[in-house]
DNA sequence: GGGGTGACGCGTC
DNA sequence: CGACGCGCCACCC
């Protein structure tokens, strides 16, 4: 069995391009809602940001980390925007962006 | 091994 | 989606 991380690693590397991930939908895939805190962190220590779109999870309300420390939490803004996904006042339309897995994903 | 911390979530106010 | 508290897992000292 894979470890907590591994498995946190692989659903990131999934969020297909246009569309964002909470924390909670990740850690929920992991096996784990309350695994929430944990994913933060997998995230934090991200070993391959050059595969894992990091910044393409949010919390859930939709808004970009506040300690976004990749160059600034504007960095990632422009990153989903590059993505095709409109930012304002970093906070993202979940209602219209979030990731929804479909078991063909998996 | 014990204690504190954290890119979070949910219930409750 | 205003604020506060608890819980969860992994990591650092």
């Amino acid at each position: 069995m894979e470890n907590t991380f591994e498995k946190i690693y692989e659903i990131v590397r999934r969020i297909p391009k246009g569309t964002v991930a909470t924390y909670g939908q990740v850690a929920l895939l992991a096996g784990n809602p309350r695994l929430a805190r944990v994913v933060g962190y997998a995230l934090h220590v991200n070993p391959d940001p050059d595969s894992i779109p990091c910044y393409r999870v949010v919390n859930r309300f939709g808004r970009v980390s506040p300690a976004f420390a990749f160059g600034g939490e504007n960095r990632q803004i422009t990153l989903l925007e590059a993505d095709g996904i409109p930012v304002t006042d970093g906070c993202v339309d979940l209602t219209r962006y979030q990731w929804q897995p479909e078991i063909s994903d998996f």
